[in-house]
DNA sequence: GCCGTTTTCGGCCCGACTGTTTTCAGTCG
């Protein structure tokens, strides 16, 4: 039998958690469960080998027990306890409390009562006037339920990609922004912290009253429905993509911990507030107190942090994965990579091959972004279904390329290729050709289906080719549809560290590949990164914004990736990395 | 269930909102 995945672990324990909860067990104990599902979703290293070497118990907050329950379902593909706990418990529960609204204990409340095993059950009872006799519930529990029941229904993975959400967000920010009275405004969660996917919008302002700032919110245009509202929260639906928003607003001297609040994540402010008790000191969102009850005066997050006497940590790296340890020490990177140190994009298309803008259209498109070179990269002949290019073809191009680059001042585009890496692991042109380019990205675009062994020997054999300059989107995972193609990343990444060859952090919102754990992987072996938009439209530019997020949530500093070099030295890099 | 530079027992982050309740439990983040 095949070992189960580090997906299905972690969700055995977040099953875990949540039926120890349904069974009314002590709190705490659930919330093991959970913070150790957290530490393996943030784990970089490859969970076989961790338990090989029994190294499980060193992860914080994996101690005995879920150590060897890990290793159970680990080596033989099942976990006794878990099984025993879900036959104590009524049938379908974990299927419940999929619902928004609907928690364990009321999941099991209603199983048991009403023998609800099931969602449509469920929709039954609550359609059947039967929810309401059940103690604790009445008729707007019914009605909310059934709301909550349509939501589950709409989608499966309430998650949105990253790459969708955010220009939604900032747009509703800007116009929050300049609602009556509002002094400041951000972006939180998860949204603000770059996750590659969000559940919902969080936004935080400050203003003298939040009344008037909650009744011009709602009454905005695109709110399709207000949830709920008190008297500092408010939550509502969008029409655009059936999103969720809630907006706080708070006095102006609240905004700095309420935004690091509601900025999350929720391991980080665990960790932060252990190590707050330990002063003495008491964090909310609502201030920074002394046990006494005095507020000490917190103007800004930074300032938050010089209270635990560590460095500042951006949201990016707020995940308890070690970013605390660091800051208490002073040795957080402080030159992390950020937006104004890119000098330039890469990974782009155009008409020559599947993209929908001209190579001035993009070259003006990078120019408004205030870039200095694009790095073009069309398809090669094999990805015929992309209008991939011949030879003949490259050339032609480059004779475009050049005028554009005479008429468009300020920027430059690069002469590049996305060569396909074939299944032999061979090049898509030949070195004739690919010793004539700027920027050579070899990608796999056919083929996925093979095994573990098989694609791990394609990649490395493309790395045996001295043109190649960087690996492109490598693990080839489509958010939410298509699993990565299975692959040894740290051999693929040893390799690549040891021939020179580049990595991209591909920042197209469905890939984002590298992921960010992959990412912490390639720095410590000392891979270089390009961070990458893979555009196909001029609008598409903006996919660097994710893949830079990616990038800063894998610890990348500016050292680390390569186009904030100018693009005469990226290019003159990108050599000298194949040819050492 | 995890954890420990006073502790191997006794803590464990903190609060808003809702619906159902007359003081609180459940859910969410």
């Amino acid at each position: 039998m095949k070992p189960p995945d580090k997906a299905t672990v972690i969700q055995v324990l977040r099953d875990i958690s949540l039926l120890l909860q349904m069974k009314g067990e002590n709190p705490f104990r659930s919330r093991a469960y959970d913070s150790a599902a957290d530490r393996l979703a943030g784990l970089s290293e490859d969970l076989g080998a961790l338990l090989r070497d029994g190294r499980l118990q060193e992860l914080p907050g994996i101690g005995q027990a879920i150590a060897d329950k890990v290793s159970e379902l680990l080596t033989t593909g099942r976990l006794a306890s878990y099984e025993a706990l879900r036959a104590e418990l009524p049938a379908g529960v974990l299927e419940l409390v999929r619902v928004p609204e609907l928690g364990p204990k009321k999941a099991v409340l209603l199983a048991r009562q009403l023998g609800v095993d099931s969602v449509d059950a469920l929709e039954k009872a609550c359609r059947e006037g039967r929810v309401r006799q059940v103690a604790g519930f009445g008729e707007k529990s019914e009605a909310n339920l059934l709301a909550g029941i349509e939501l589950y229904r709409r989608s499966n993975n309430p998650r949105r990609l990253l790459g969708e959400v955010l220009p939604v967000a900032e747009r509703l920010l800007a116009s929050v922004q300049t609602l009556p009275g509002v002094i400041r405004a951000s972006v939180g969660g998860s949204l603000r912290r770059r996750a590659e996917t969000v559940g919902d919008v969080d936004l935080i302002a400050s203003a003298a009253g939040a009344s008037a700032v909650f009744d011009a919110f709602c009454a905005a245009p695109e709110v399709a429905h207000v949830i709920g509202r008190g008297e500092s929260k408010c939550s509502v639906r969008l029409h655009e993509k059936d999103l969720q928003v809630d907006l706080r607003v708070l006095p102006d001297e609240d905004f700095a911990t309420a935004l690091h609040h509601f900025t999350g994540s929720r391991a980080h402010h665990v960790r932060l507030r252990g190590l707050a008790q330990e002063r003495g000191l008491k964090i909310s969102e609502w201030g920074v107190h002394r046990a006494d009850g005095t507020k000490l005066h917190v103007p800004d997050e930074a300032a938050l942090y010089r209270l635990l006497d560590m460095q500042y940590i951006p949201p990016e790296l707020r995940e308890d994965t070690g970013e605390i340890e660091a800051a208490l020490a002073g040795k957080l990177p402080e030159d992390l990579v950020t937006w104004e140190d890119l000098q330039g994009a890469v990974h782009a298309h155009s008409t020559w091959s599947d993209g929908k803008n001209s190579l001035e259209e993009m070259a003006r498109a990078a120019q408004a972004l205030g870039l200095k070179f694009l790095t073009v990269t069309e398809h090669s002949q094999a990805s015929i279904y992309a209008g991939g290019l011949k030879e003949d073809d490259l050339r032609r191009q480059w004779e475009e390329i050049d005028r554009v680059n005479d008429s468009v001042k300020g920027v430059r585009l690069l002469k590049g290729i996305e060569v396909d890496i074939l299944e032999s692991g061979a090049l898509d042109y030949t070195d004739a050709v690919l010793e004539q380019l700027e920027v050579v990205i070899g990608s796999v675009h056919v083929r996925h289906g093979m095994d573990e062994d098989q694609m791990t020997r394609r990649l490395l054999k493309a790395f045996d080719n001295p043109h190649l300059h960087i690996l492109g989107h490598p693990t080839g995972r489509m958010l939410p549809s298509r699993e990565p193609y299975p692959l040894r990343m740290e051999e693929v990444l040893d390799k690549a560290a040891e021939r020179g060859v580049v990595v991209e952090v591909n920042g197209k919102p469905e890939r984002l590949d590298l992921k960010t754990e992959h990412v912490r992987m390639a720095l410590e072996r000392g891979v270089k990164l390009v961070v990458s938009c893979d555009a196909h439209r001029a609008v598409d530019l903006g996919n660097l914004a994710f893949s830079l997020g990616t990038a800063r949530r894998g610890w990348a500093r500016r050292g680390d990736v390569l186009n904030t070099l100018s693009a005469e030295q990226f290019i003159a890099t990108l050599r000298k990395q194949r040819a050492a």
